[in-house]
DNA sequence: TTTTGTCTGTGCGATGAAGAACATATGTGA
DNA sequence: TCACATATGTTCTTCATCGCACAGACAAAA
């Protein structure tokens, strides 16, 4: 088991005034993920939208016969479905669960009609996008431009900051995807990081030994995104 | 002079009902840009919202110490200045002309009051955010898997349907920053293009030969950017 | 304990692009 | 018409990553 975390709430739900926050959770229901599933698969039709809590999850790209290749991660700083207020209903990117957790739901429906009447539920709605797309730019830029050791300390110490906690279930195979690049790429990327003694990893968990050092590891994006948000 | 084009109206504003073009009009001046002129640079204020007609911009992100690197472009598909919708007033990427050419706009204030008043507005605005949210998602996609000689060619038809001629000034210098590699990357890419009879350029005049050539040796990105849209 | 499947590590050669320095065109203005 | 700035083309070395094939290492199940 990894070390205990202490109950995570939804931020942007946390956010709104208590008349919201209390409106919504009549209306909202938790529900709980495994590593792996997959909320939403390009094409499909959105039937609810998602407030992580302790879940993270992975929105991602699939190009040609590539595997996907992650270009955002939500955690319980946003949403899922956000497309939704766009007036777009259907997924144009893969959504998968990637720590485990918990999530508020809620119908398409009620998310339309909030969106519609409440100001502060649309303007955090609104300035989540925002972040989203911010996030997705800068990847955009990282991938581009940086090696894969960066890139790697940058994922892993995103992904920290989003669950609250060191040590995650990941292997390097599933790494790899995220990063769009191949699974040896990961090997070598991780052992210099090991060296460093900046990251421990063995059979499916990774831990992180030495933060501090990690983000200076970490290209620039990580501080951009981080101080964007 | 380049092939005479018709004049171009900004798409996202013919959209709207009457009644909402005939009262926004009244808060809109057209004005005119040059190549290369900066609408925005990160960091700037907003104080107008553009609806580009003939004029073609680029987003482009700063990385590092690096030259810029294009995420997206918007012509008279779109608006300049879209983060106001989500209570971001402050520019996060580079706004460059790329093609020059005419833009009405807005101030900030006019536009967010329509954005508040008017549903028919707003929802034409989001679902723009939604599209730019795709492209730039794609394209984060595209340069990390692609060739440069392929994301040349979708990048001069992405051109080509939106100013709506054959021929436009861009030098390999130029080209190069858009696509985030060295002028000798370009240069070896368009020599290719040329090769095959699909372009033709000399000292910054670039024309596309044979258009459906050009679409089947860009990448897939080009077809999924289109029906995107 | 043995087997099996999964995860991690190693060693090639090939390649696309980076970085840098230099060479050649071509249009513009003096 | 000549000089100069700008645009394009060439060449060479270095490097990160790819693609592929295979080897070791460990955990859980048989």
């Amino acid at each position: 088991m990894p070390s205990r975390r202490k109950p995570i709430a939804n931020r942007l739900l946390m956010s709104l005034p208590p008349a919201d926050q209390s409106r919504l959770a009549e209306h909202m229901e938790t529900v709980s993920f495994a590593f792996g599933d997959v909320l939403y698969e390009v094409g499909d039709r959105l039937n609810f939208v998602y407030f992580p809590e302790s879940m993270l999850v992975s929105k991602s790209l699939v190009v040609d016969d590539k595997l996907p290749l992650e270009i955002a991660m939500v955690g319980c700083d946003g949403l899922v479905g956000s497309s939704l207020a766009m007036g777009m209903a259907v997924a144009s990117v893969r959504v998968s669960v990637r720590v485990a957790g918990t999530a508020k739901r809620m119908t398409i429906e009620q998310f339309q009609r909030e969106f519609k009447n409440s100001t502060t539920f649309r303007k955090a709605v609104l300035c989540f996008i925002n972040s989203l797309m911010l996030q997705v730019s800068q990847t955009a830029g990282c991938n581009r431009f940086h090696v894969v050791e960066s890139r790697l300390a940058r994922w892993l110490l995103m992904t920290r900051d989003r669950v609250g906690v060191d040590e995650f279930t990941l292997t390097q195979e599933y790494l790899a995807q995220m990063l769009g690049v191949r699974r040896v790429g990961v090997t070598h990327a991780a052992q210099m990081l090991k060296l460093r003694k900046l990251i421990s990893y063995s059979r499916g968990r990774l831990q992180i030994v030495n933060g501090p050092g990690l983000e200076a590891a970490a290209c620039s994006c990580y501080h951009k995104m981080k101080q964007a948000e």
